[in-house]
DNA sequence: CACGGAGTTAGACTGTTAGTCTAGACTCAC
DNA sequence: GTGAGTCTAGACTAACAGTCTAACTCCGTG
């Protein structure tokens, strides 16, 4: 892939739409280059083809992500607050790309092998998370889990799929409404308070 | 689609290997054909196209899942104690099924429409695990939350991501040693047992 | 045992479209 | 003004999804 100039970037999203409305398969090389306005023979000059467009979109986003999250988690408050941090900053790179998240839902597996993926997200969610987790034991403002990589999946589960849910039904996703659900659970948990933690 | 005898419908997993290893994209017609031993022109006899047989494993592997989250719900035990049953149900249909798991990650969008599929899991989870937090509340093993549905979403986000991130990257997935670093999560959550719940 | 219908299959055929290639136009730097 | 890089139109090709036809096998029924 071809150093993409800022003009085409800009003006992808619009190929976004079309993938998360008809997903990728039905929507022709044609379709994107008269929806963005970018000519077929320019697209494939950039891209190796539609995947490649999604996979740029992807990166994108994912690289937005990884930049709220870090910017979270540097913060000078207590982890505890730094993770609700990192919550809402998710939901607010989500709430800001609907279409790429939808597009994404649809055809993960066209924006790149599946591992990749993996292992991109690992990159820019669960390693800064898991020590965030790990600062939070040492501050005090976060409880000893057994196996941070998977909390850090859990709440990256916890929070994509609540936002999807809305997106997946064209309802609007305001980060300000769902993260306190959400917190609440992580943090708070679902057992009653007075009840000792379970040992399992 | 006509109704699938189950001499060809237990041939289909092998379909699902080849759509989790190279896409459906990649995957021919034919390759299914000589993969399942199922003639290509009986599988569009019994399939539009491998969509459709795509759907077919997901609407199996989604009526598993209902079936055992329905199991657990029924149990004579706590509401606390059958969401963890909930919860391992979920790990252990998806434990069973990793080929189908890793198919739907890549092509979901081509098992059925996205607001469709949203609706199934809303019948098959997220109604019957609504309910059993209702339940919780009434028989005090569950801490009210302001927002049930979305605490479903959270619960089964959770679960979903962390299990498809073993299946993603080939690891196998222990339905046993993953249930408790979910669960006491969801259950005790992560703020330090002293510390007031948060009002948010 | 003929008959008809449903299930099953091989093989040929068609249409769509992804992706390639060519060649020209239009920059800009030097 | 020469050459390198960018951009684009348009023609072309190869692959594959999906369709169709026609045959062949089993059934159960009259």
């Amino acid at each position: 892939m071809r150093r993409v100039p800022a003009q085409i970037a800009a003006r992808l999203p619009a190929a976004a739409e079309l993938f998360a409305d008809r997903g990728l398969e039905d929507t022709k090389v044609e379709d994107i280059a008269s929806a963005t306005g970018v000519p077929k023979a320019t697209l494939y000059y950039y891209f190796a083809g539609k995947e490649e467009i999604l996979a740029f979109l992807f990166q994108d986003a994912l690289q937005q992500m990884a930049d709220e999250v870090t910017m979270a988690v540097q913060a000078p408050d207590s982890a505890a607050t730094r993770l609700t941090a990192v919550v809402q900053a998710q939901l607010r790179v989500m709430a800001d790309q609907p279409a790429v998240c939808r597009a994404l839902v649809g055809n993960l597996g066209r924006a790149g092998r599946i591992p990749e993926i993996a292992t991109a997200i690992t990159e820019a969610y669960y390693t800064p998370v898991q020590h965030l987790l790990e600062e939070g034991v040492r501050d005090g403002s976060l409880r000893a889990t057994e196996d941070p990589v998977t909390t850090a999946m859990v709440l990256f589960g916890a929070v994509t799929m609540s936002a999807l849910s809305y997106l997946a039904t064209d309802r609007p996703l305001s980060p300000e409404s769902l993260s306190p659900s959400i917190l609440t659970v992580v943090l708070d948990g679902l057992l009653p308070p007075d009840s000792a933690p379970q040992e399992s």
